[in-house]
DNA sequence: CTGTTAGCGCCTTCAG
DNA sequence: CTGAAGGCGCTAACAG
């Protein structure tokens, strides 16, 4: 492996010198620098990051911890996009690291990153509680976001959308078209996320003098596939309805699915909307009324935190209501 | 920050038996190593993983340069996806580098990883030529390893699939169907892939002895939007078709969009079919007729190459038919 | 402007 | 089994 010392030998120099030409805070004669570039050249030397970043005591680098299931597709490949993106305006490197499949990975992922020496580090948790959160956090020297969870002891350290109130909103025009029966297809059990949104679908309900019934309420796992389950679930009850909410996009297309194989026709025979604005729902037939979470937005304000603290806006954010033709009005 | 000299003090030890503690190669007194434990637990200590690499020459890490484009959603997940997992597998951990929007920033994104000391890499290029990759191949000492170009010169060094005879394979589908007025709608210009499954397109069609033509072709950039562009155009050429191959699923999504707006139902109206079977065409109503690109064992491959050069299987891998509801028999 | 001298935090001989 | 000493490749004072 060529090193620094090569290039200084090569060129008739120090190392300190090789390393001043290359790093550029402090002059170097033209001449100097000149027979040292010729040498790195030469040499094909590359600098060492590894040696830098001890020697510096810092990476350059900001950690994501996510867990990398394939079947999250769209909303991870947004995720990282705008993660990436964002951590380079700063100039730093995105460094990944799964959280897996338990509690335990989770922090593993975080470790992983901490002993790598990551500037700052975000996590968007899928199975770390808040109150678990909160305690790393408290624990770190080094800037921790939380992506997607309120943290009520560090409303600093968390960016979210408040999940309740998108579905209040969506409901609110469901409702404003006439649906009186709608049922809904609920994320996995114990996700926030997830809880948030059904909670915000009985609320809705109960404001407008309708009693939720159990048999217009499936559980699904977020997944596509889930989705398609937990419609025909819902189609071999056979009880009334009118509109089908799902969770997210990905469980609506499954649903979707479903009422395509029963005959019914969309948004004809059953409205159906979702939550989380994928690509998918823009371009399927027919496209899908659903809630626009503002991921960009909500990265670059984790990334804003994390490295320059000093901003602080807000914590919360707001889903937008995105109408297309997947609901029909009954009016 | 707390570092292996702090434990060793606390512990009443040398930093060398705190090392060797760590790492267990070399035993150590079970009274000795449970003061240790204790006193890295008191202290909260985390390993520097730098110093840790620097000393040992080795990161345990292998990088993956891919461009980081929103478009490309379900393909870049899955790709990381499955990069991280056989990373793991392995003991390593998986590095990304944006290889953006150019050749030199693709060169920037292997040198960022090569300056990373990462064990290996692996390319998914977008800009680099053959030639070009060819030389970096030849010049670099770490293993490298291309994904999804046929590399003549180095023919371990690359996994990809043989994508004109995936086209051919579909397009002999198409003609068996009756289907002879087949538009395509090309990748961008200049992109292997893209080039590949047009050549497949072009000779399939000779060889049922049909010339082709020039008022069928048009062309995308491989987005959901630019595949629906290119339906608009096609269908104002007016010319007649029974079918539209895509040169991906996605642009096969936006062509689907553009014949429900001119009123054409799929597949009464129109055929249509895709290539790489991303997870939507399988939802997609109609499902989506479409070429599955085996990405799992690409990249299991690739990552073995690397890794582990003993094993060489053949470079070469083939993409696999998949019939659904989107094509219709006219016979 | 440039060379010399010390580390960064850890691992690994080499003695004991 | 354990401690002392040296080095991984680079940067950062401190002199010249």
């Amino acid at each position: 492996m060529v090193t620094i010392l090569d290039v200084a030998r090569l060129a008739g120099v120090s190392k300190a010198t090789v390393s001043r030409a290359l790093n550029g805070k402090v002059f170097v004669r033209e001449e100097v620098k000149a027979r040292i570039m010729q040498a790195i050249e030469e040499t094909g030397y590359k600098p060492n990051q590894l040696a830098r970043n001890l020697a510096n005591n810092k990476t350059n680098s900001v950690g994501l911890v996510i867990t990398n299931g394939l079947y999250n597709g769209p909303f991870f490949s947004s995720m990282i996009y705008h993660a990436a993106t964002n951590s380079e305006m700063h100039g730093r490197q995105l460094v990944l690291a799964d959280g897996k499949h338990s509690a335990q990975e989770e922090r593993d992922a975080i470790d992983l990153l901490l002993s790598l020496r990551c500037e700052a580090i975000m996590i968007y948790p899928k199975y770390l509680t808040v109150e678990e959160l909160d305690e790393i956090i408290e624990q770190s020297e080094t800037p921790i976001v939380v992506i997607n969870r309120e943290l009520v002891r560090h409303r600093s350290q968390c960016v979210f959308v408040d999940h309740q109130q998108s579905c209040a909103a969506m409901m609110a025009y469901l409702l404003a078209q006439g649906h009186t029966r709608i049922a809904f297809v609920a994320g996995s059990e114990g996700s926030p996320t997830g809880e948030s949104r059904l909670a915000g679908y009985h609320n809705a309900l109960r404001n407008a003098g309708i009693e939720p019934d159990p048999q217009l309420l499936v559980r699904g796992t977020w997944s596509t596939d889930s989705g398609y389950e937990a419609g025909r679930e819902l189609l071999a009850r056979d009880v009334p309805f009118t509109c089908v909410l799902a969770g997210n996009d990905d469980m609506a297309i499954g649903v979707a699915k479903a009422c395509h194989e029963a005959g019914l026709r969309l948004p004809q025979d059953v409205s159906l909307a979702g939550f989380d604005d994928s690509v998918i729902g823009k371009y399927y037939n027919p496209s899908l009324t659903t809630i626009h979470v503002p991921m960009d937005e909500m990265i670059r304000h984790a990334v804003g935190i994390v490295l320059t603290p000093e901003d602080n806006a807000s914590c919360s954010h707001q889903g937008e209501l995105v109408r297309r033709e997947s609901v029909r009005t009954l009016l």
